[in-house]
DNA sequence: AAAATTGCAGGGGCTGTACT
DNA sequence: AGTACAGCCCCTGCAATTTT
């Protein structure tokens, strides 16, 4: 009964192997010729990955794709040709998604497309799929992603909204001279209303204290005439009340910053663009395109 | 030169497999 | 049982090649 299915698994995993072994020896010259069968679709996809560096199958089905299975199948063929490389941890029991990045092939064709002075090696690149993979912010850097990833699928099932801007933290951050360090920032487009917006992504890992302190630097970049609302995303219901409690009693001088939060709960079954937005001293929760602006001083 | 054929890649739907 | 991945089959589109 049981001799088949080890066989199989023996099967892949040596194939699996004689694939990554292949993939490593790939240089400049295979990245020419990959390129060739590189679709718009996929340079977007190697774009993403670029600049958000990981995103799982679900997310990038449900950003660029028509169904799961279609692209599982892209996704498959493309890291099996040095496009792309995936990892993903054992956990127990189920399975967890790949999570997909920049394989050697995809680094270096990205790399020639967007005039970049050096091509990666595919040791490099290897190289920092590994310590993607390991690091402590990946789950951090996939929630993030999630919350983008989701505004864009919303986007593209409802022709009236656009998600016209998804910076990544880095991208943002320099575009706001540093005064600030937000997680992600994005433009929604309601018809042809829009609003531009910082996220702050909170995985509860940092002290309250630390997250609440972000808002001298939204009040810094607000001084300097940048007043997009500042979103904050809380891992559970409790911490969500102690920063609006934190706010409103102790830093009234930032309450009137355009601050609003929800919780990852209340992302699970909607999204971003949905009614779950509460800002700091509203009543009630409002959708995107309806969040406060900055308030008078 | 135009039409027909061939080969390849991509995409969609369905189903099977792996995992606990 | 539920989730996620992958194989199979079929169709379509495109480009290269061959035939008329």
């Amino acid at each position: 009964m049981h001799q088949p299915r080890l066989a199989i698994t023996a099967t892949r995993t040596t194939a699996e192997q004689a694939s990554s072994r292949a993939a490593s020896r790939v240089q400049v010259v295979d990245a020419v010729e990959a390129q060739r069968q590189i679709t718009d679709r996929d340079h977007t996809l190697l774009t993403l990955l670029a600049d958000h560096q990981v995103l799982t199958t679900e997310q990038i089905a449900r950003t660029l794709f028509a169904s799961d299975n279609v692209a599982r199948k892209r996704l498959v063929l493309l890291t099996r040709r040095g496009v792309l490389a995936r990892f993903r941890s054992c956990t127990r029991p189920g399975s967890q998604s790949w999570r997909y990045t920049l394989g050697p092939l995809g680094a270096m064709v990205h790399a020639a497309s967007t005039g970049t002075a050096t091509i990666p090696t595919a040791a490099k690149t290897y190289e920092r799929t590994l310590k993607l993979a390991r690091s402590p912010r990946l789950a951090h850097l996939l929630g993030v992603n999630e919350f983008f990833t989701r505004l864009a699928a919303h986007a593209r099932a409802n022709p009236e909204y656009e998600l016209v801007d998804w910076l990544s933290e880095r991208h943002a951050t320099a575009a706001c001279a540093r005064i600030v360090h937000p997680d992600g920032y994005g433009t929604w487009r309601d018809n042809n209303h829009d609003i531009g917006f910082f996220l702050e992504y909170d995985t509860g890992t940092e002290k309250l204290d630390t997250v609440t302190e972000k808002l001298t630097g939204y009040r810094e970049l607000a001084d300097a005439g940048i007043s997009h609302p500042a979103l904050f995303v809380f891992p559970g219901a409790k911490r969500e009340n102690n920063f609006h409690d934190k706010i409103t009693r102790n830093t009234p001088a930032l309450y009137r910053l355009p601050v609003a939060s929800t919780t990852i709960e209340n992302l699970a079954h909607t999204t971003p663009a949905s009614r779950v937005w509460l800002a700091v001293g509203a009543p009630a929760r409002c959708d995107l395109t309806h969040l406060p602006g900055p308030r008078a001083a």
